[in-house]
DNA sequence: TTGACACATGTAACCAGTTACATCAATGCT
DNA sequence: AGCATTGATGTAACTGGTTACATGTGTCAA
């Protein structure tokens, strides 16, 4: 009954004290067991057990000045394009015995800040961010410490650190070709909040200079499929003739689908229909969605193993562009007339 | 230029010997500034900022013997019922000042206990794990570390830690009962691996021992969109007469209203159709699907809240149990005959 | 003038590990 | 027998913060 009733957690000098042993043997036990005896092993062994011993990880990581952990800093993880893209980045951290803190942020720079300088407070050694714009308190943070940060979902090859990303203008851009390309010459636009969310501000910018011969309107709705829905309402009521809707997220497409079929609007053949995303439930949608594919979970592994590379061997990785793809699905067909 | 080449990271002695102050000064600045001097407090900050010092990390952990950090263990984040989930896990967490590590299992028990062990190295304060099925290595984990841990997704009141979750097998009843009500009595049903997963075995159970008129046949499959299309056509191609499918899941019912589709077979007309989870999708599905709701969101914000009062002041929440709830939407109705 | 007290600051012990180096015994070789 | 070498273990100095306690200075009242 050696169990002390004094409710401390045992430490490494206890164990020492219980086997008989000095605190190198015990760190040895724990780090080297090849460096002591059998039998000492085993004396040590069952003081750890006895005494429910269980190494400090600040203890070490003090020591190793390490503490394996990396950060990210994304806008929600109630939304699948996100929640597959970390699931990416935690399938590639695991081989490098790295682990994942996942911040959310809302899209709100205040709360990036915030949690950002929660995430140094605990002792990230790399960090991953969405999109290449964020308050200066971020920068200073990542500046000050030096920290290994990658940018996502967005490549600009001049950014201040490593995206790894896609050109979210292109990507819109794509989008709008197909449709032209069907023929259509008005479109609506609906697209997510354009405040603080230079992705959606890009494909923006990329449907206004793609000098294509189209008329374009654009509607603004909460990122959601409720917001697709809605605003494929306000645009149908709206009266104004449009042959096509270029959704600029999936979800959006999804939720707009929902209204047309409610307003009997067979889709694509009185009104086309695209996402950009590709989300899994696209291609089982009906009709299948068109949609321009962005590699999210490519991104992620890319964005998790480059962070690897940079924490674990000093490797600054180079930015690193992923491929927009066109998926034709059904959901868009040659403009009538 | 008093910034020394030699690369090491500043600490709290380089900054007082720079400052010409003591390290407990540079201390009390950062954590108690109003305790020191207006004057030496900026020539401290100005120390602090030349030698870019960021605390370590570590170095207050060893002192408060806290870290603030809890785990969570989930099957996968690449399935919006668990994103979600952890969605709102987070958001309860932020206020507190806690921050959750993420570690996907794959529903693979050895892979859960690795991660556990990983997450206790790092030295997490609370544990999150879904289901209540775990291998002995968690298990003895947990009791060896006296570590606060909520099992979710289920709930078991006898169960060794508390669960914070819903009746997996009255939720299954529940979709059941209503297919029966509509007088339906011979009923596929498709669900994911039972494998490792006792949330799927407990609603399996739930259906057989509800001792409803029914014949039920099984169909197991991939928990996917893609799963749920392939079940259904199983299930179309056997031939057997069957009038609703009763999907575990809501992403597989959504898989198989894909495949009835393709057939031509009319939601509910010909085939009533239902799902479990209610997860937003299929609010805005053709048609909207019949599901028995699983609030999966307030579970995760009840768990944020209990592991974080556990942690915070020990306070060992009870067991919880929430309600599933069945919402009638479009795709069931009365069986043909 | 002196004691009491507040206030700013410094000293050094502490947290729980790791590890360079020292010690010591046992073995091997000449 | 004597010396070098190997292997197991111990000692104590680190890591980088926090903090109890000590010190020193200045203000005020008796």
């Amino acid at each position: 009954m050696t169990t002390k009733m004094g409710r401390r957690r045992a430490n490494l000098r206890d164990v020492a004290a219980a086997a008989g042993v000095s605190v190198a043997t015990v760190s040895r036990v724990l780090n080297a067991p090849e460096a002591v005896t059998q039998e000492t092993r085993t004396r040590v062994q069952a003081a750890i057990d006895e005494l429910r011993f269980v190494p400090s990880a600040a203890a070490r990581a003090i020591n190793s000045g390490r503490t394996r952990i990396v950060g990210a800093l994304i806008p929600t993880l109630d939304n699948a394009i996100f929640a597959r893209f970390l699931d990416a980045v935690e399938s590639q951290l695991a081989p490098y015995r790295l682990s994942l803190i996942v911040a959310t942020t809302s899209d709100d720079p205040k709360q990036e800040a915030e949690k950002a300088q929660r995430l140094v407070d605990i002792g990230v050694e790399g960090l991953i961010v969405s999109g290449i714009t964020h308050s200066d308190v971020l920068y200073r943070l990542i500046e000050r410490t030096q920290l290994p940060a990658i940018a996502t979902s967005y490549f600009d090859a001049g950014y201040r650190f490593p995206t790894i990303g896609y050109d979210n203008r292109a990507a819109a851009e794509i989008a709008l070709r197909h449709l032209t390309e069907l023929g259509h010459r008005d479109i609506a636009v609906i697209h997510g909040p354009k405040h603080n969310n230079d992705r959606t501000r890009a494909r923006i910018a990329g449907l206004k200079d793609a000098g294509l011969p189209v008329r374009l309107s654009f509607h603004q709705s909460h990122l959601s499929l409720g917001g697709g829905s809605t605003a494929a309402n306000r645009i149908l009521s709206s009266g104004k003739h449009v042959s096509a809707l270029l959704c600029l997220s999936d979800v959006l497409a999804t939720g707009a689908l929902f209204t047309l079929r409610c307003n009997g609007i067979e889709v694509p053949r009185s009104m086309s229909l695209m996402g950009i995303d590709d989300l899994p439930a696209s291609t089982f949608s009906d009709p299948p969605l068109t949609t321009v594919r962005l590699p999210v979970r490519e991104m992620g592994c890319e964005a998790g193993k480059a962070l690897a590379d940079w924490v674990e061997q000093q490797q600054v990785p180079q930015s690193q562009e992923l491929w927009p793809e066109l998926i034709v699905r059904q959901s868009t067909a040659g403009a009538a007339g």
